[in-house]
DNA sequence: GTGAAAGCGCTAACAA
DNA sequence: TTGTTAGCGCTTTCAC
């Protein structure tokens, strides 16, 4: 049944046998448990080297019950924002000597299931999640509810009494809406990948991602606190591709009552924005202001260079990791709930609204 | 030794008993493999959903010597030529339902070996490893004689006959270096990232990262083809962060005979080298020309927007998922070494050297 | 300090 | 078609 000439790797009773030893014993010295002697070390490892051993982590995990391996299910990998999270994890994982199994879930929560339901087989240790849907998560109770920790990241669940580490993020929409209306705009567009089912926005209630709905609870506060009406009305959803966010900004620029300024949710859609404006002959920020989330390589090489509300992104991951690892090694307190605090970074994308008519 | 109340978790043989079957009935059900009734079949499944089993792929690995996993080693996830590589690779991997655990070398190989031993030991089906070094693959060619097939991603091993996809770096090389040399460009600097033991460039025999010796030896012969003399002496290495890029671009650019156009090995290093271009006030491509590897996003969204060598990251990660799984199905076939295309995508970011002097 | 033996949860012969 | 019996490679009692 083994593949042809596939060398059968060297086991503990290997080791044992070459070194003279009993199975228990090499097994103490080769796992680094229990007590043996000086003696009987310089054996197995002599052996072990001869041998070429290697330790079937596999095997290890099925007795310890412990995988060394932390799940993590993002939103979408390919953004920066995301990846930079990760690679926060990463760091804490690999110094508290474990490792990182990394999924995607783009955004979709039967992905995102199907995500958790492997990781779950694969026994890992914990779970950092970012949750797609706030409604729909059993699957998360599960992981709860079978001992294994899980962390959210990004995005909280207030059904969900778990460790979790968010931005401010109904502020920093707060403020940067501010900063917009201050400088006189009064049409204000909020463009978001996230979807909903009928993708035209009417409510909060159809926003399941809770970071981007307390951002546009912050938007829409503070334009109404300004006086503006129905500002509602400049609420875009499901910017989910460049293509997507492509159709939105051109229905949104070719209005009649074509907003002046423009809130990104996050850089990838705030490209695509930046993108068509140019393309459309339209000047940043004469024509129009613009302001996005997430702090991106390129929103500061651009001209103008973009303003934008900065994210301690590389911590957020970190901070969940440690948070979760803590947990792992046998920590017992009530979830934590970190809130980090973001900054905007005034750039030169943010002007008064062209003088008037349009 | 269990942890307080954690619950154990149900297994074929609680399921089995449930359903009145033996421990194999049960498993052949649950694992869907061998032959059963019907009726048993709706027996099983009734008590697996009673008892909300799920299966411990652990111990499933255990026997069947598989993982279901495919490790992948990149340089740095958080540059987005890998970022973007990975989707591909996790896209293919999906797609033959498989997963993906990744890991990260930061260009080190210490780190590299470190993460293929753990990858190793978490008994991966299959590698995708981006070698940092092409003199020191002894790893490298143990996981390929441990019978796992290991595929190569963006860097050849001349010395390794494994399945391997890469682009056509030096002719990409040559084609940009040729840009500039036709434009006028007598001082043109070559800046990457990779290190090398002295940081100073000697010659190439220091270069150890397959990708950017043939991009350098490209770019040296087309500066030699035009009479260029000593075009060495603007090669740089070591631009392995945002610090060390700023300090290479600074002394390049403060020397008497400064170059008047330099190329980029990554996107990364690039954005730096435009950062600094533009701090010292200088303009692109008045006062010196810009070309660099990587479409990266940012890219086209500059001032002028930069002429890059597009590579096909993407797909270079898909084909090597899928060279890698057509493996792991048990293809046999001599090793594959494909080459895939770039292109130059021409923007504003070339022009003649400035009028002399300097 | 060392060894014998049981068992983690599953799959895979082999019988029945 | 179903059941019995061995393991996979490791850790972990429990004796000695």
């Amino acid at each position: 049944m083994k593949d042809s000439g596939k060398a059968r790797s060297v086991t503990v009773s290997d080791v044992a046998r070459e070194a003279k030893v009993s199975k228990a014993t090499a097994a103490r010295v080769l796992g680094g448990y229990g007590v043996f002697s000086e003696k009987v070390y310089e054996k197995v490892m002599a052996a072990a080297q001869a041998l070429d051993y290697r330790p079937n982590e596999l095997a290890r995990s099925m007795t310890t019950g412990k995988s060394g391996i932390i799940g993590v299910v993002v939103g979408d990998i390919e953004n920066p924002f995301f990846s930079y999270a990760v690679r926060g994890i990463s760091d804490a994982a690999r110094a508290a000597g474990l490792n990182v199994i990394l999924a995607n879930s783009g955004e979709q929560i039967e992905a995102e299931k199907s995500a958790v339901r492997v990781l779950m087989g694969k026994r890992v240790d914990g779970l950092i999640v970012t949750p797609a849907e706030s409604r729909d998560i059993a699957h998360l109770r599960d992981i709860h509810r079978s001992g294994r920790p899980l962390a959210l990241l990004d995005r909280a669940l207030p059904d969900l009494q778990v460790d979790t580490v968010t931005v401010d993020d109904r502020k920093a929409a707060m403020r940067a809406t501010r900063m917009l209306t201050a400088a006189g705009h009064r049409d204000i567009a909020y463009v978001t990948a996230v979807d909903s089912d009928r993708h035209e926005y009417r409510d909060l209630e159809q926003v399941y991602t809770s970071s981007v709905r307390e951002r546009v609870e912050g938007f829409l506060s503070v334009c109404r606190e300004a006086g503006i009406e129905t500002p509602e009305r400049l609420v875009r959803l499901g910017a989910t591709s460049p293509e997507e966010t492509r159709t939105i900004i051109q229905a949104l620029l070719s209005k009649a009552d074509r907003p002046t300024a423009i809130l990104a949710s996050d850089s990838l859609v705030a490209l695509e924005i930046f993108r068509h404006i140019r393309y459309m002959g339209l000047h940043i920020p004469r024509d129009i202001s613009l302001i996005t989330f997430h702090n991106a390589d390129w929103t500061s090489v651009t001209s103008p260079p973009i303003t934008v509300i900065d994210q301690p992104v590389y911590a957020l991951g970190k901070m969940v990791a440690e948070l979760l690892i803590r947990r792992l090694k046998g920590e017992k307190r009530p979830p934590e709930r970190v809130v980090l605090q973001t900054s905007i970074i005034e750039r030169g994308s943010v002007g008064p609204p062209p003088p008037s008519g349009r």
